[in-house]
DNA sequence: GACTGCTCATAGGAGCAGCTTATGCCCCCA
DNA sequence: TGGGGGCATAAGCTGCTCCTATGAGCAGTC
């Protein structure tokens, strides 16, 4: 059995997560271990990092120390003038900054979640908006404006129109083919969507683009009928054939990418989805040519009420041209 | 003081650290009830997750509530018939799966770190390979090759290909502009350099590209001398004026990127390194017209001795192309 | 040359959090 | 009307992490 010495009927054979690792939080450090780590890395010393995290010296000494112990790599050189990483501790502190990264991302987000009332700045926002691109712009937000307390709605076009005009929302994030009635707005990106397919997939050898009576021609990953992806799919190929009924029909954006990737077939995302399966080679894009796959990403409001204070500041973060 | 009850003479105003929150870790629940929380959105019921997981029943209901109260958010509609995510929920999972992704990418590396000895493929890597790339094939190697230990040293080229030689690394990985005599390589992909500026500079709003000798021309956030990043720019540049002396000269990419977000001039860096950065606007790529900011990325191994076994097996993971 | 300041390490003691088992209630289906 | 799956509560135990107090090494200084 793993460390636990009282008895119990445990799963002796569980069956693997969909996340592999069954004792993945036991061979990861805690979150104030790591955020340690990385204060240790900045200041140079021990007692320094264990001032900034707001615990004591020896509390933060010992922690290390059992963290290299649980890691099994040395991560410090300790000298009687400080602590300087070593190679490996480099390499586990970079890694360990994504970790919090993560972390962070996550508590600005449900905060804004949490919320509901009394906050000064009211955001809607469509699932994708909210799932890839509010969190970064949040914590933006607080290190340019902190203390403005934001709360954050999710839900489809209509009902972010819909809070808006109620005047339950301040500003509303939407996906979409045109602005909806009622509500004034300004394109702030441009959501591409990816044909992406698994590297060991003849799509991801090919030299040529793809052209659109091929892509429209294959049977593909998708979300279901009525989702954002669909729609701009539907309507791009609409004039090359039309869509070929989907190989599958997945309800999240992560199960597509999960079928994607274990090369059930080629799929069609969210760019902003896939950044990370790119990037580690886990999926390959595929380019296509002569039809246009994306929708813009609009920041909305009730028409004619420009918005002023916190929304402003939070629109402008988002208004980066490309 | 926080929800400690225990007399402590903890500092009251602690400076900010560079990763925000003091109390993070109090606000973002533990990576067990995280992975909890995904087995739950993935199975429908907690005592499924539960059972999963290795955990009783009660364990996994009162971690979920905890969670739920820690956050003040609800994630779960419960019913005798199982529990499925609310609409806050699935965002919530959706926020929560990138922590554990992380976590799983930190697990793998640092368990190459740690198996220096008895393991059955023993990869030399430089830094920036390590850091991006390496995690996610170790992840990938590990689904499709079960039990293949790897142990993982860093360093320069030279470094690298001294352990190819001595016989202490079967397979290496550098970047550079050559294969390093004595070995033999390929190719696995092109390290693209992006020149960035944070949103508000001139240069994230340019329409057209930037010519090289306009950057040559400027100062900018960089490595030191010696870098690799350092070396392509020196060499591309050369033709075309040479490069500024630099506004800024920092001995990580880490430093590097935080001086470009927080405004200090635009700098250039790996695109391995600021994906994540470019995806949330807090920097914007900057075009460059005229020149070739690239190396390659080279997979090695001692001239004559073709990977074979686990060698094979993790360079296939990374030939992908593109 | 001892003093002061910094660093990190060790020792002993206390509180909080999570786990376990045992049990109860609710709902659906055969 | 039982059986089974689902979730919740209660009571007890274990272990982790924290705290304070103190020791020891190295530098620069008076």
């Amino acid at each position: 059995m793993s460390s636990r010495s009282t008895p119990h009927a445990a799963a002796a054979d569980a069956p693997r997560a969909e996340h592999g690792a069954p004792g993945l939080a036991h061979r990861v450090p805690d979150l104030g271990a790591l955020q340690l780590l990385l204060a240790v890395a900045r200041l140079g010393s021990l007692g320094g990092a264990a001032r900034e995290t707001g615990v004591s010296q020896p509390a933060a000494s010992g922690r290390i120390r059992s963290m290299e112990r649980q890691l099994g790599v040395t991560l410090l050189e300790r000298s009687p003038r400080g602590s300087r990483l070593t190679e490996a501790g480099a390499l586990v502190t970079d890694w360990a900054r994504r970790i919090v990264e993560s972390a962070e991302a996550f508590d600005a987000g449900v905060s804004a979640l949490r919320d509901q009332r009394d906050s000064r700045l009211r955001v809607a926002a469509s699932m994708t908006i909210a799932e890839y691109l509010l969190p970064g712009w949040l914590i933006a937000l607080r290190t340019s404006r902190p203390g403005t307390a934001v709360s954050l709605r999710v839900g489809n076009s209509a009902a972010v129109a819909g809070l808006l005009a109620d005047g339950q929302a301040d500003l509303g994030f939407v996906e979409g083919l045109g602005t909806p009635s009622g509500l004034d707005g300004v394109v702030i990106a441009h959501d591409r969507l990816f044909v992406v397919a698994a590297p060991g997939h003849p799509w991801a050898r090919r030299r040529g683009p793809l052209a659109p009576a091929e892509l429209a021609g294959t049977r593909l990953v998708l979300r279901e009928t009525g989702s954002g992806t669909r729609q701009v799919l539907d309507r791009a190929l609409a004039g090359h054939g039309g869509l070929a009924p989907p190989l599958l029909e997945l309800a999240s954006t992560t199960a597509v990418k999960a079928a994607a990737v274990s090369g059930a077939g080629p799929a069609v995302v969210s760019e902003l989805a896939v950044g990370e399966e790119l990037a580690a080679r886990r999926l390959v894009r595929v380019p296509v040519e002569g039809v246009e796959l994306s929708r813009a990403l609009r920041a909305v409001w009730p028409r004619g009420a420009r918005p002023a204070g916190p929304a402003r500041d939070l629109l402008s973060l988002t208004r980066a041209r490309r």
